[in-house]
DNA sequence: ATGGGTGATCTATTATAATAGATCAAAATC
DNA sequence: GATTTTGATCTATTATAATAGATCACCCAT
């Protein structure tokens, strides 16, 4: 069912995802039922104004009426607020796993290898950027798969790896200033799968 | 009853009034009983959200969720684009009124002085200014007392009425120019406390 | 395999918004 | 003084949001 309030919800579980919160956690915070929270997210109810505004409010979010004429400018200002350097909860999560299989790794492996890894690592965490969670992802599944194997070569395969993605990342940020108009951060009319 | 909504109760029954619209006519616009928007307005109800889009969107605004931060922004832009000079429908009623009533008065009153009189109004008229119902109200009960005494003098101190309120709303749009210039556009006290 | 956390989907019950419509008092208008 | 407009307040009916709670499949990690 539509109640052309589509954008309303997708902003909804944007912004409870970009804080980290399961849909129990914001239940909880919002005193709202889980399970409503995902219709409502699923744009299955026309909820209430009470409703949509304690969701809101646990997401530190205002209801507000916006004249037609001053929308775009109230987006650009959601935007760059929204596009603020704070980490993913999720990004976060995926670095400090793969921090914990480094530290397994590093206590059994040679030192040598390891600390240019560590080093790699530290400098993933220093980019204060947006990151895929599913590429750090696959990253710890490269480290774990060494771990199980113990291969040398592999050590510097996963190094090389995350180089890369230094400089990847390093590069996204430098251009951010430039691109960050069509990168929002909150997307109000879209999801993220994809 | 309360219900956490008094602040968009508060500016729907604004903004409504803003356009010079009765209850009614917003029923029709937005395909909502009458009744409702009392209630509506008067706080008596938790409505859905689809009912206060629908609403809304009659009065030419948009639902929003705005981040906490962005609130300030938010509402020295909407402050901005409220305040542009766009004529209440109250007081273009008022105005019309008042060229009926000198298009009446015209039709049994000696030419030199309507004459005088249609000019002024047309001076007020062509000022795209928001001018207060109520003083046009009184300009017009001015005219019809004229109308029913037919007195020259009358007219004249009419005609100087009027050019009183043309130089008072002059003045006021030309100081509103220069108030407009310097507009600090918007602001975010964006401290980037990451 | 097992268990914890995730989000979606049921159930059944209660509360109330939304609706159409009538009525009313008070202003505003004629 | 009579008429119209406005906003608030009723009634009665229907639609559905909100709730508590259970269950399910899915992923992830042990």
């Amino acid at each position: 069912m539509s109640y052309g309030t589509e954008q309303l919800a997708a902003q909804l579980k944007a912004a409870r995802e970009a804080k980290g919160l399961s849909q129990r956690e914001l239940s909880a915070l919002a005193g709202v039922p889980q399970s409503h929270i995902s219709k409502i997210e699923n744009n299955a109810v026309d909820l209430r104004v009470s409703s949509l505004s304690h969701i809101a409010h646990a997401l530190n979010l205002e209801l507000m009426l916006v004249p037609r004429k001053a929308i775009p400018a109230v987006q650009s200002i959601t935007r760059s607020v929204a596009s603020a350097p704070v980490i993913n909860a999720a990004t976060q999560r995926e670095l400090d796993r793969i921090r914990e299989t480094v530290d397994a790794l590093a206590s059994h492996t040679s030192r040598a290898s390891i600390d240019n890894l560590q080093r790699r690592i530290r400098e993933i965490t220093q980019i204060q950027s947006q990151i895929d969670p599913d590429i750090l992802k696959k990253v710890r599944r490269i480290l774990e798969s060494i771990e199980s194997s113990g291969s040398h070569e592999a050590v510097n395969l996963a190094v090389e790896n995350i180089r890369a993605l230094r400089n990847q990342l390093a590069h996204r940020a430098s251009s951010q200033e430039t691109l960050r108009a069509p990168r929002p951060a909150y997307r109000l009319e879209e999801d993220q799968d994809g």
